[in-house]
RNA sequence: GCCUCUGUAGCUCAGUUGGUAGAGCAGGGGACUGAAAAUCCCCGUGUCGUUGGUUCGAUUCCGACCGGAGGCA
């Protein structure tokens, strides 16, 4: 069994800040839980940690793949879990840190999973269907009849989840809450203790936000946007180009809109994404919840938030 | 100073031939098991500028006043 601690929370709450803090403390090694800083030459718009941060403290799941390349969660938790292994063999400590609620999920739920991998063409021809509001109801409708229970959690103009549990069905001749039952009855091999920064009041993250929005752009997002965008880095059908920071500038890159409009823009979606974040991690019941409300202006959590998160790990690290 | 237009949700505006009002955006809540920074679902009460008058009843009609825009001097 593998112990292990994740800090988790929305954009701008201080993650990173904090992480180096508990990680030089506690003796451990950062594993990044998110879905964007896994590419490469992607920086400063995924706030990934910076070459100084990563000599305070090793950091791994960072820079795996090219924009252009497609990785699943379920990759993730594959290579995640090898790094968690491997950092636990040397007596140090996993500290899984990042904003991506799926990833860090499919990590705690532990477990070899069964269900087939996506499939381009399934996928291609479903989502075609899916284009016009009568396909979606027939795809659910199709849904439904072999698998009512996936059917019933997800709303028809869903497409995507609709078309992977139909795409599970083509693939495997099983339906998704067979497979979803399956990681459900398997126990997980790695108990993760988590800390979740949140905010009693939402302005101040928000102000956070667009703060770290204008400090992206002092540090030069436009020209590490324009590199990738003319080298083919950002192409929409891949998935690094949904990247909040990235679209919304490959946009102003095409004269769609002006540089004002694009940082406002930035600034509106990752609000929203915060916002969705803070809704994931809601319901992790069993996470430790540390409140950040600083009005500092400061991007990094305080001193006393640092030693509450090293006594709460202590003791549930211990235990 | 006079004339015209205008004041309705955080913002932009509809609307009520008099029976206290609704869209878009913003915002809020939720879902999430191999695309997840993605994708999807649900949520609209606000002194209808203020104050008098007419009226059974005014946000709606009339007057005055206070903002804002434009025009004439």
């Amino acid at each position: 069994m593998i112990r292990a601690l994740a800090i988790t929370g929305p954009t701008a709450s201080g993650k990173t800040s904090l992480s180096l803090g508990v990680a030089e403390a506690l003796s451990g090694e950062i594993i990044s839980c998110d879905s964007m800083q896994i590419y490469r030459g992607m920086d400063i718009g995924t706030a990934k940690a910076t070459p100084e941060e990563r000599a305070r403290a090793r950091h791994h799941m960072i820079d795996l793949c090219d924009p252009s390349q497609v990785y699943s969660a379920e990759d993730y938790k594959q290579a995640a879990m090898a790094v968690a292994l491997d950092i636990t063999k040397r007596g140090r400590l996993p500290l899984f840190v990042g904003g991506t609620g799926l990833y860090i999920d499919t990590v705690m739920r532990g477990g070899e999973v069964q269900s087939p991998p996506s499939d381009a063409a399934v996928r291609e021809r479903l989502m075609a269907i899916a284009e016009t509001e009568d396909g979606r109801i027939a795809l659910w409708k199709r849904l439904s009849e072999i698998d009512p229970e996936s059917a019933e959690k997800n709303h028809y103009n869903n497409a995507r989840r609709v078309v992977r549990a139909l795409e599970i069905y083509e693939l495997s001749g099983k339906t998704k809450s067979y497979f979803d039952e399956l990681s459900r009855a398997v126990s997980a091999d790695i108990d993760v203790k988590m800390i979740t920064l949140d905010f009693h009041d939402r302005d101040t993250l928000y102000k956070r936000v667009d703060m770290r929005v204008d400090e992206m752009m002092r540090e030069g997002l436009l020209s590490e946007v324009e590199r990738l965008y003319l080298a083919d880095k950002l192409k929409p059908e891949y998935t690094s180009s949904q990247a909040i920071g990235y679209k919304e500038i490959v946009s102003y890159l095409k004269g769609e809109c002006t540089l004002d409009e694009a940082i406002e823009l930035i600034k509106l979606s990752s609000r929203r994404y915060a916002k969705r974040q803070l809704t994931w991690f809601r319901h992790e019941k069993d996470a430790y919840r540390l409140y950040i409300d600083d009005v500092s202006g400061r991007l990094r959590p305080s001193e006393d938030v640092l030693c509450e998160a090293l006594e709460y790990a202590r003791s549930s690290l211990s235990r």
